[in-house]
RNA sequence: GAUUCCGUAGCUCAGCUGGUAGAGCAAUACACUUUUAAUGUAUGGGCCCUGGGUUCGAAUCCCAGCGGGAUCACCA
């Protein structure tokens, strides 16, 4: 990597950590340092004169002559310190407070303060400082914004991609960003307890998979050089937790990081983490229930309401969920009833509707496309869509009550789908043919490879209980309880293009400043026009090389009566 | 993939029909003992994303590229 230019800024902070040094100051010390106390318990239990030791960033600083005042930033929040010069510096020795405090702390160093607890002239609870360390200094500024006296928000480091590259300072001073993932978080745990509550098992399987199954998606390809394969990277995990429905367990589930090597938008990321469960002996009516309890408690975990806003809607977590079968919902928003219909008939149906649909469609994905453009987007309160046609749905139970449909559910909430479950098939002969269909299907029109996998037949051949299963978009649902739009907003770090490091120019000439330099250098004076002329750079080129030069401070231009003159300096 | 907008100081952003680059905050120095967007005075700080073109002259106009955002398309 070549010279990296550092600012002004950067600069001197690096002359204020040698002095911290040449004071026999370690700026970076190994000991641990004993914190007994964080910002925001010390204000919500507020105790006059107690002595506390917190630890934390420096946020601002203001200096009053003998006194000052800062803000400390902790993992909860921040406090404001009093530094007392005469408190600090009981003796005649001031360095303490007029050199280390004063002029060696930059904003964004790690601190620890001790000090008791007093509330200011204007009541801000304090702490008055009686000693303080350095426990790590920072070099680097942190893009700061203001709050001013009417909570507005001044400076505000927004910029998306600055944030996502740098997620570590967007976390630092954009605490509503860290109120995401603290919530991310939260949402994990709720559903996790939930389910153990229940009596349902948390599991791990493979994402080095070698054959990615359980959706349609185009995965990841990466090699294992000992067994000389490829090896794929899980698109979902189903057909590994239905194994282990297989092996005798009752509930099973896994929070699963997925891979699709598709598109990336504000709701796809290549990598996503998916929630999964399957419970035997259920079916998607019982799952339904299982779901929109599981969601409330989620919600209130969450946000302490079943109430969530997105955007302009208001939507409620509260069970139960509307069901809507998807025959119903075509009728509904279309005025045409798919039931009994062949698949020609519903082609004009959907052209009708001004629909881009064509012939390597099938009748599941044209009844799809349908639902897709004229009915999703109008379900804003969670709402249950059943019985999918069987066509789209490879690993579901054929409906008790019709054959062309399945047992299946999806949940949309804002028109999106956030979780999607079945009563799965389990009859491993069925199965097999419809991977067989699947494969078909693909080979008709699109170019993901299939595979049927032969493991997983065997398994399901050797008896699977009726089965019921769920899975959930965790990243979309946290967008939904975060009121965040973009998927980037609730990953800590969204895949993004990388970026380019130490590609800055140096100090050093350019070729062209290094070659218009030798020709001036030999003359020591020139006239300007002369130079230009010798150099045989275009206008464009000639004027940037100069200006370099002079930039450089290695060459003088004076303008006389009629000519301007160039010489070495 | 298509359309469109954006890229200027550490941060947020001005910069007109081309004429040597601006503000606030941050930084530096000094003053100031309960302030809170502290205040006052002074100072420093820029490959104006990159490359090419037009022009006497480009941050500004044109072309290409890079990076990003938004919308749409694709996506069981």
């Amino acid at each position: 990597m070549s010279i990296i230019e550092l600012s002004d800024q950067e600069i001197q902070r690096r002359e204020t950590l040698s002095k911290i040094r040449e004071m026999g100051i370690d700026p970076y010390p190994a000991a641990l340092y004993p914190v007994d106390n964080f910002s925001a318990d010390i204000k919500a239990d507020f105790e006059e004169g107690k002595t506390v030791c917190i630890a934390g960033r420096i946020m601002s600083k203001r200096i009053m002559g003998k006194a000052s005042f800062a803000e400390l930033q902790d993992s909860k929040g921040r406090i404001q310190v009093y530094f007392n010069r005469d408190e600090l510096c009981p003796g005649e020795d001031k360095t303490l407070y007029n050199e280390v405090f004063k002029k060696m702390l930059d904003l964004g160093d790690f601190i620890g303060v001790k000090g008791k607890l007093f509330k200011t002239q204007v009541g801000e609870p304090s702490i008055d400082v009686q000693e303080f360390s350095i426990l790590s200094k920072s070099l680097k500024p942190l893009p700061l914004p203001k709050t001013d006296a009417e909570g507005k928000v001044h400076d505000a480091f927004t910029d998306p991609e600055l944030r996502y590259r740098q997620r570590y300072a967007d976390l630092v001073v954009n605490p509503h960003v860290k109120d995401v993932f603290v919530k991310r978080t939260k949402l994990f745990n709720a559903m996790r307890s939930f389910f153990n509550e229940a009596g349902y098992m948390e599991v791990e399987t493979p994402i080095l998979q070698p054959i990615p199954g359980g959706a349609a998606a185009r995965p990841f390809i990466t090699q294992h050089n000992a067994l000389d394969i490829p090896l794929y990277m899980r698109i979902a995990n189903e057909l590994y937790l239905k194994r282990l429905i297989v092996g005798g367990f009752d509930g099973v589930y896994e929070f699963s990081k997925n891979f699709r090597n598709e598109g990336m938008d504000r709701t796809h990321n290549p990598e996503f983490t998916a929630m999964e469960i399957y419970v035997a002996y259920k079916d998607y009516n019982w799952m339904m229930d299982f779901t929109e309890r599981l969601l409330e408690h989620c919600a209130i975990a969450v946000n302490g309401t079943t109430k969530a806003t997105f955007g302009e809607h208001e939507i409620d977590f509260k069970a139960p969920y509307k069901r809507v079968t998807m025959r119903d919902a075509i009728l509904e928003f279309t005025g045409f009833d798919i039931s009994g219909k062949s698949e020609k008939e519903i082609y004009d149906a959907a052209k009708a509707m001004g629909i881009d649909v064509d012939e390597t469609m099938g009748k599941g994905k044209l009844i799809d496309e349908i639902f897709g453009e004229k009915c999703e987007g109008n379900y804003i309160q969670p709402t249950f869509i059943i019985d999918y046609p069987k066509e789209m749905s490879p690993l579901c139970k054929t409906h008790r009550d019709n054959p062309e449909l399945t047992e299946r559910f999806e949940l949309m909430v804002c028109g999106k789908e956030i979780a999607n479950a079945y009563s799965e098939l389990n009859d491993p002969i069925d199965q097999r043919e419809r991977f067989e269909d699947q494969l078909k299907l693909s080979e008709r029109g699109d170019d993901e490879a299939m595979f049927i996998d032969q493991d997983f037949l065997r398994a399901l051949e050797y008896g699977m209980p009726p089965t019921s299963g769920l899975g959930i978009g965790m990243d979309r649902l946290i967008m939904f309880l975060t009121n965040n739009q973009s998927i980037q907003e609730v990953l800590f770090f969204p895949q993004m293009k990388p970026e380019k490091f130490g590609e800055k120019k140096g100090p050093e000439l350019s070729e062209q400043e290094k070659e218009v330099f030798t020709i001036l250098e030999k003359s020591g004076t020139m006239n300007l026009n002369d130079l230009k002329e010798k150099s045989g750079l275009s206008n464009k080129q000639w004027d940037k090389t100069i200006k370099g030069l002079r930039a450089h401070d290695v060459v003088n231009v004076e303008k006389t009566e009629n000519e301007l003159i160039i010489s070495v300096k």
